[in-house]
DNA sequence: CACTGATACATGCAAATGCATCTAGTTTGA
DNA sequence: TCAAACTAGATGCATTTGCATGTATCAGTG
């Protein structure tokens, strides 16, 4: 190990602390979020995927590329896909560069129902983390995140 | 609504984004640590609540305090106690002053296996986090985090 | 071009999860 | 004091999840 005594292990527990303070929290936020009314007509795993795709500039994206964002096996997401296709809330098409690949795409339904849902998540969220947070606390907290999420993403 | 025209709608955005990006950095490292050898052996949920034990001063937990701290259904809960009971991870017992409790104590075997994954898991989070954030930057991140919790917490 | 290995997604099946409900113990209030 | 309302946790059952594997496509090598 190198600098003084103590040093690297301290380091190594302000890290899990940061973690579990982090993981707690959200645990404590989604948890709030998703008893809410909004999430009756859809579970928020299906809504997060429609919310991906919404946020998508193409309005299309790959099942693996919705996989990175998701906490969920591949498995389980081709088969919460299934359920939203059987609601016809997506589609699925053959991606054309990649006869393997699957391209997922709101329909018109699909799309309406993300955007009622969305309007009162977002207000949900703000009712807990605008009274817990100054502005510039939020920004702080959303420049860290992103900062770890990258540094993670990217190994 | 309060302020100029665009002040409170910009103040649900930025509440939006920020719970946006702590979930995905979350989402991020949690698939990480899980996919790790650290879990071959008990899943995260079930180490989760060993973890939650071996914090806790008594030694012991109400089932109702363990489940503000995990994201399951009390049913879930119930049943993934069953299996570490069944495991001999952990004991039950009846509350003394409350005759419908359950609380909660781990085994030697439980506590052992803890700190054998423990010691690994909390490696893999410093390889995770350490190289993401500065020690300055954790330790906001820390405390944004528990502000958060603590305020949402608290209704 | 055939062949080997890798990648993307689907599927069979066992295990985990949540909802609704049940049981039992506790608190309340008339 | 005692019935009604409430709370903690367990359980039946349908849904969801993940592991292991299957199928189809792609990429690299001789």
């Amino acid at each position: 190990m190198s600098g003084p005594a103590g040093t690297a292990s301290s380091a190594v527990r302000l890290a899990a602390e940061t973690w579990e303070s982090l993981f707690r929290s959200q645990v404590a936020v989604m948890r709030k979020l998703q008893s809410g009314p909004a999430f009756k007509t859809l579970p928020v795993k299906e809504y997060d995927v429609l919310f991906t795709l919404s946020r998508c500039p193409s309005g299309q994206l790959r099942l693996n590329e919705i996989n990175d964002k998701v906490l969920l096996s591949q498995s389980s997401l081709s088969r919460l896909v299934d359920r939203l296709e059987k609601r016809g809330l997506v589609e699925r098409t053959t991606a054309p560069d990649d006869g393997r690949g699957v391209l997922l795409a709101l329909t018109e339904a699909g799309s309406e129902l993300q955007k009622s849902i969305g309007r009162e998540h977002v207000r949900d969220i703000a009712t807990l983390v605008a009274p817990a947070l100054t502005a510039d606390e939020q920004r702080e907290l959303l420049r860290l995140t992103e900062k770890l999420r990258a540094s993670v993403a990217g190994h």
